[in-house]
DNA sequence: ATGGTCGGCAACCGA
C-alpha cells in the first residue's frame, strides 16, 4: 500500500500535474494540503475518471485538505472538533483498516505573533485529539504539511534559520510530544541523509539553489512504522504546468 | 539591491 501526501498550494492550479501524477506514481492514498478551495468549487468532475475516491474539506482562499485513496473511504471526519470554528486544516478517514489523518499545520508568521501561539496551540489540540480517540497501538498514518523542520538536517541553513517559526524549540518541543505517544518519521527510518528537502521558498530563487527545507511528514504508530518499505521524496512534479513549492513525499507499506 | 514569487481574487494576506 503506498501512500502519499503533497501541498498543491491551490488544487485547481494544480489539477494537471496532480491527474498525471496519479497516472505515473498510482498511490494507493493520497492526502493532499492547501487545496485553498471552498467545498461547492471542488472540481469533482476533473478526477471523476481517475480511479479514485476522495473526501475533502476547504474554506476561502486558505488552508483546505483532502484525501484521494483507490480503496473505499470510512468513518470520515473533520478538523480537531473541540471548538466550533475551525480552520480546514485536519481531516480524517479509515481506508483498508489504516486510520489516515492528513493535516496542513499552521505556519505561524513570527515567533512574536499571535499567530505563533496558535500554531503552539494548534498542536496541543492535536496532543489532545490523538489522545482523546486513538490508542498508540492502532493503525494510524498521520500524514502532511507539518511546517516543522525536525533537524539541522532538514533545512539548508541550520545556524541562520534557527529561530524561524517552522525550525526553533517550541515547535520541535511540540511535535517531539506527539511522536512520543507513538508516532515515527518514516521517512527518517529509511534515510539519514541531510538536506532532503520537501519545501522550496517560490522567492529569491530557492529551489534553483537547493534552498530547501523537509517540512512534509508521514508518521506511522510504531506497528505500523515496522511495516514501512520505504520512504522517500519525490522529484517536484512539473508536466506542463507550474510546480508547487512542496513536493510529494511517499511511503510504501506492507499492508 | 532592505527586495525577491506565487495563489486567491480583486486590495492585500499568507506562505
Amino acid at each position: 500500500m503506498i501512500i502519499a501526501t503533497f501541498n498543491v498550494n491551490s488544487l485547481r492550479t494544480r489539477l494537471g500535474i496532480i491527474l498525471d501524477w496519479f497516472g505515473a506514481n498510482q498511490p494507493d492514498v493520497l492526502c493532499v494540503q492547501e487545496t485553498k478551495v471552498q467545498d461547492h468549487d471542488f472540481p469533482v468532475e476533473a478526477f471523476a475518471q481517475s480511479g479514485y475516491e476522495f473526501v475533502f474539506r476547504g474554506q476561502k482562499k486558505y488552508n483546505g485538505v483532502a484525501i484521494f485513496s483507490k480503496s473505499p473511504i470510512s468513518d470520515v471526519s473533520f478538523g480537531l472538533a473541540d471548538e466550533p470554528k475551525d480552520e480546514a486544516r485536519l481531516i480524517k478517514a479509515v481506508i483498508n483498516g489504516i486510520t489516515i489523518v492528513n493535516t496542513y499545520i499552521p505556519q505561524g508568521y513570527d515567533r512574536e505573533s499571535e499567530k505563533f501561539q496558535y500554531k503552539l496551540r494548534w498542536f496541543a489540540r492535536l496532543a489532545e485529539y490523538f489522545k482523546r480517540h486513538f490508542k498508540p497501538n492502532d493503525s494510524i498514518v498521520w500524514a502532511g504539511d507539518f511546517n516543522i523542520a525536525r533537524e539541522p538536517k532538514d533545512v539548508y541553513d541550520p545556524e541562520g534559520l534557527w529561530g524561524h517559526v517552522c525550525y526553533c524549540s517550541e515547535v520541535q518541543n511540540a511535535l517531539n510530544k506527539i511522536m512520543e505517544w507513538g508516532f515515527v518519521d518514516v521517512f527518517r527510518r529509511h534515510c539519514n541523509q541531510a538536506a532532503q528537502y520537501t519545501f522550496w521558498d517560490y522567492r529569491g530563487g530557492a529551489f534553483r539553489q537547493n534552498m530547501g527545507w523537509r517540512l512534509d511528514y508521514i508518521m506511522a504508530t510504531k506497528t505500523l512504522a515496522a511495516k514501512c518499505t520505504n520512504c522517500w521524496i519525490d522529484k517536484k512534479p512539473r508536466s506542463a504546468d507550474k510546480p508547487s513549492d512542496h513536493t510529494p513525499l511517499i511511503a510504501q507499506f506492507k499492508v
